[in-house]
DNA sequence: TTAATATATAAACATTCATTTATGTATGGA
DNA sequence: TCCATACATAAATGAATGTTTATATATTAA
């Protein structure tokens, strides 16, 4: 029962629930999660970490990005993932998109990740 | 979304997977869950409130008793609650079957409703 | 090898949530 | 009408959680 209440809590945010809709398209790193939601990173690094424990998105290293996932494996994920997903909406989670897009796109002009306005 | 968080929020605690696992086999009352998970009244009462107020549970009031229910009506609560209640599990909830039944012995034995043992 | 980048971790603080104790309200029986 | 019962609500407390600020670690580029 504890990984099941362990699931729950991770998705009982809508903090959380923001970076799992992001992540309905594919891997991010920290740092594309952090321009989307406008949040510090220390605090999305947080949110990733409950989500990870809770076993609903992996990790995967690469230089010194870390790159998240969601985790389809498993009875329990294959229904609440798309459960939630389907539902999360509204403001918050369209300026997500337009602000993730737009680092996106400064990202593919050259500059660097984390930084591509070079504030 | 905030629906969904609610949702969430209200199922990501243990004694209200508990007192789900309890309804399952239909409804029960105030003290037939206080009996059956050893816990103080008004505790039972704010668990039951945040269940309701979710909108995972109903109630149904007949005298001076209330009764609770699953709310199976939507999609959501028609994947969410099956999805959590096939997989509470554990001693405490064998636990709490226990008590129940002897709970239930006790009135069917024609003695008060929250007080079966006369203390 | 020095500096910058990407991320994690720690500490401090604020907020939310769960629990207990105490009290209020409504219902039904004596 | 009075009392006991079933439950809700309020206040107080403690524990868990989210957020920020500061710092540490690891990797890459210059």
């Amino acid at each position: 029962m504890d990984a099941l209440v362990l699931s729950f809590k991770a998705l009982a945010d809508e903090t959380r629930l923001r970076i799992l809709k992001l992540l309905e398209d594919g891997e991010l790193c920290v740092c594309d999660i952090t321009a989307a939601l406008d949040m510090t990173q220390p605090n999305i690094s947080f949110h990733l970490g409950i989500l990870k424990e809770a076993g609903l998105i992996t990790d995967r290293r690469q230089g010194r990005w870390n790159h998240y996932n969601l985790n389809l494996s498993g009875m329990l994920n294959r229904v609440l993932l798309p459960t939630a997903i389907e539902r999360i909406d509204g403001e918050k989670v369209a300026a997500d998109r337009l602000r993730l897009n737009a680092f996106l796109d400064a990202k593919a002009g050259g500059k660097a990740c984390c930084n591509p306005k070079g504030i």
